[in-house]
DNA sequence: TATATTAGGATTGTCGGACAACATATTTAT
DNA sequence: ATAAATATGTTGTCCGACAATCCTAATATA
């Protein structure tokens, strides 16, 4: 009988070192905010250079496994929702998604999200609505930059308030995407202070009420007026996100 | 009058080298496909040794912007919606994610992603999403595998057909993150066969007729028939996903 | 001539050692 | 006892070297 003999693990010495690390976190040996070796002690224990140990250490540094902490040693870490969301809409954007697109699913989500708010958002959640909303209203008239931050923290202070990581993620990283394209679409609409300033408000009283479908369709509402104002701005929707 | 300077820029070199880098495949200089200078040249051109050009590069490729291709050399990627949703996913199960949270997300994206695909899903699409279907229809009964297989397939042809990368980034994570834990939940679920098809029957028949409502009704139906299983499983829905 | 083989060169993977920069811990001086 | 100076440990960067691998081109063979 012949003999057969597994496939060898041929990859380089620091992916090994990456997949060694990654397991031992991924699998709870090593916990958050543990301190990881030095990297001559790692060194010692994986029999291997420095060299490929820091190469290692660089693919578990990107993937948000480990990170430089006090006195620079090396700390494990458990990605958060906002660093995912960084990470995805980064991806994305390389990846050639288009305004069109993002603003689907900017569509496709919010209004639910607002629903699900509008059933069960805590008080504080609801408070610092408020206070985005009444920063909105107390902003100076023509600062377009300002509209855009409460209008973008508007959508960020729901998303929290959902207490859901999984969605945090992924409506953070749609704000991300759009967040700096909207500059240029606020500062070419008229009325987009009060517009939107109102849209918030419905919002919330409908989000106090527990009223679902208000929130629901306020919402859809407020993002198809954003949308509108692409047009307006004669931005192509085709165009590529930067 | 006093001089202010800058604070000087104390990254270290191979995150210089990294963000030098990246910053010219974002900005168009770099297209995807290109074949980057070898380390060698890439050293002589930033002034810098080896060692550092090569942890630089590490950084790259772990967010995916560059790869070894042919020979070994680098070569220009640009992210596809499929890697974004597996590292996404990834990272939330580092995260913590739990299964409950999955689910709310999948219960709050499927059905409007199925009322959007009523709106304009390809006839190939459809005919995908048939081709499924047929597929889990003939699969032989008791074999979960095969079930949870065909289960996620649907989901994964879906939010392909809508034609949004940004979506498909979105719903694939979800797929990801649910796939591994579906198997468990069919395995103990009685008649699971026959309303997975009977789900995905009525909802290609709703999409064929483009009835936005039944389809987005059917799909909370599919959905909450799924969770009901982790119920029934005995599954923790606080339990993190793995 | 066309194909298989071999030799050569180019490039990456890994190693070892060295030193400066920096942060912490320890000792010394006031 | 507090502050300053020193010692120690760790990371960041450099250099040089060599084996393994892949590509290319020259060579041999049919």
């Amino acid at each position: 009988m012949k003999h057969k003999f597994k496939p060898l693990d041929r990859a380089p010495v620091y992916v090994k070192v990456c997949n060694a690390i990654e397991e031992d976190i991924l699998s709870g040996v090593l916990k958050e905010g543990v301190l990881l070796p030095t990297e001559a002690e790692l060194c010692a224990q994986f029999g291997v250079t420095r060299s490929s140990v820091r190469e290692g250490i660089r693919l578990l540094q990107q993937s948000g496994l480990v990170e430089r902490g006090a006195a620079k040693r090396l700390v494990v870490k458990s990605p958060k929702a906002s660093e995912i969301a960084e990470t995805a809409s980064r991806s994305m954007a390389l990846g050639g998604a288009t305004f069109g697109e993002v603003f689907e699913t900017l569509a496709m989500l919010y209004p639910e999200a607002a629903r699900i708010a509008a059933r069960r958002l805590s008080d504080e959640a609801l408070g610092a609505l408020c206070d985005v909303r009444d920063g909105l209203r107390d902003a100076p008239p023509g600062a377009a930059d300002e509209i855009v931050d409460y209008a973008v923290e508007f959508f960020q202070q729901l998303a929290s308030g959902l207490d859901n990581r999984v969605m945090l993620a992924m409506l953070q990283s749609l704000n991300l995407m759009i967040g700096a394209s909207l500059q240029l679409v606020i500062d070419q609409t008229p009325n987009a202070h009060e517009r939107i300033l109102n849209a918030q408000s419905e919002i919330i009283e409908a989000l106090k009420n527990h009223d679902e479908a208000r929130a629901r369709a306020w919402m859809t509402k407020h993002i198809e007026d954003l949308r509108r104002g692409y047009v307006v701005a004669k931005v192509n929707l085709d165009a590529r996100i930067l």
